[in-house]
RNA sequence: GUGACCGUAGCUCAAUAGGCAGAGCCCUGGAUUGUGGCUCCAGAGGUUGUGGGUUCGAGCCCCAUCGGUCACCCCA
């Protein structure tokens, strides 16, 4: 009989983990709502021929990282990969064109890569991510850079610089790969083979190189930013005198590209020091394309993705105080099957005044159950003998200073209620 | 997907040179009848990831496989 376990690169989250959990995505939340963005969900499941259009063939995700299937009916559908086409499409859908612009949306969802598991990368991870669809408005960038950044100080990251690049408009583009492609071109025989590769089938992402080898190369080839249009070239101005009115650092970095075919000008990383390495914690940019790609009308849009997971782990390292789940204000102890019923019904009443209360199952002993009240962190203890059923009382023990009363028990929801 | 390292109880880890698989934590029971935290005692919990091989004998050596980690790759 084989045993099951989680399939590779996937992961339970246990209760254990759930503070940590409830803390991000409560603050992610927060942050998105008074930023005035809203909450959607969309299907986890995505035409495959969605993700093939925004992501394009010839990236990772596409080529070797989707999970893909035909259901019974022959359609061919897709674990989704990332957020922000499905939320484009749900615009597109609802026709979300007749609300007022930018409409903006956030969700935090379970993404699916089939990548090899290494720390920080899994076949599932989450998503908190947010769209706004509709505006060009080089300050819609601004702001939600700042949401994200605003994010990770109420999370109480500290660390966590902001990398931003333009990477021009399809008019501009262009000429710059050209001009980039000549670039490299010449210098071919300095270049590491793998960037070769690069070269025929990506050129932007020979920018972003690790290859030692290829520095030098890398390091004289022109400067997207020396290419913008006239138009990219004011936006990147207004994004960058945004992040300054609003006190946001951040590095320009005109190597920072992005490997997915729809994203136009404001590309961005927010890169947290991980013992010595660098690691991406959220990153997004505009996507003025997409819409189009999809079969929509030109409509411009910007959005990130966080990873809940990498933003947890962080947490939990930081050692930072998270609130925990609620402890019980009342464990029912009970010995005797009259006490039993008493204990449920007891139980039963101090929840329906909206106090948490639980009550010791099985017959164990007591000094047990006051174990188990105190390993649940329970505040009280109260506990029904055939002392306390003669009596029509329950002993109520309080199990931060070890007083201990006796209360009648139809006194009892009263008496926790009036020492909150 | 490529290379390297690692898989022993639910968790953290021991086990000489191939020679009976252990400890702490957790859990359960108990330490004068019905009272938690600290302490003490006892118990439960394992096909040593899995499948083969070598050997009188394998947790340890070999092969495969699965999983994890690290560096690439890529990304969040």
């Amino acid at each position: 009989m084989a045993r099951f376990s989680t399939p590779r690169g996937t992961h339970d989250i246990l209760p254990a983990d759930w503070p940590f959990w409830r803390f991000v995505a409560g603050h992610a939340e927060q942050a998105a709502q008074l930023f005035g963005y809203q909450r959607i969900e969309t299907p986890i499941l995505g035409p495959t021929e969605l993700f093939l259009r925004t992501s394009g063939e010839g990236s990772d995700i596409v080529d070797k990282e989707m999970y893909t299937f035909e259901d019974r009916g022959g359609d061919s559908l897709a674990l989704r990969p990332e957020g922000t086409a499905p939320a484009v499409r749900a615009y597109l859908e609802h026709g979300m064109a007749r609300l007022s612009q930018p409409v903006k949306l956030f969700y935090i969802e379970p993404m699916f890569r089939y990548d090899r598991p290494a720390r920080g990368r899994f076949r599932e991870h989450h998503q908190f991510g947010c769209e706004a669809i509709g505006s060009e408005d080089p300050y819609v960038d601004v702001e939600i850079i700042a949401l994200l950044a605003q994010l990770y100080r109420r999370v109480g990251l500290r660390d966590i610089s902001l990398h931003i690049n333009s990477i021009g408009c399809r008019e501009c583009r262009p000429h710059y790969v050209e001009e980039l492609v000549r670039h490299l071109e010449a210098n071919r025989e300095d270049l590491a083979e793998r960037d070769l590769e690069r070269l025929q089938t990506n050129p932007l992402r020979v920018l972003d190189s690790k290859e030692q080898q290829s520095q030098a190369v890398i390091e004289e080839a022109p400067s997207i930013l020396d290419w913008l249009c006239e138009d990219c070239r004011e936006h990147w101005k207004r994004v960058q005198h945004g992040l300054t009115l609003i006190d946001q650092p951040f590095v320009v970095d005109p190597r920072l590209v992005r490997g997915l075919d729809y994203y136009t000008r404001t590309a961005f990383e927010f890169l947290a020091d991980t013992d010595g390495s660098w690691l991406a914690v959220g990153a997004g940019g505009r996507y003025d394309g997409l819409a189009e790609a999809i079969g929509g009308p030109p409509v411009p849009g910007i959005g990130f993705g966080m990873g809940v997971e990498r933003v947890v782990a962080m947490v939990k390292d930081s050692g930072a105080e998270i609130p925990q789940q609620m402890a019980p204000d009342v464990f029912v102890a009970h010995m005797g099957d009259d006490a039993a019923d008493r204990a449920l019904v007891d139980v039963m009443r101090l929840r329906d005044r909206d106090i948490p209360a639980v009550m010791a199952f099985g017959q164990r002993s007591l000094k047990t159950q006051m174990k188990q009240a105190n390993a649940l962190g329970a505040r009280n203890a109260a506990i029904l003998g055939e002392d306390e059923i003669a009596g029509g009382t329950v002993t109520v023990r309080s199990l931060t200073t070890g007083e201990q009363r006796s209360v009648p028990e139809h006194d009892l929801v009263q008496d926790i209620a009036a020492e909150n």
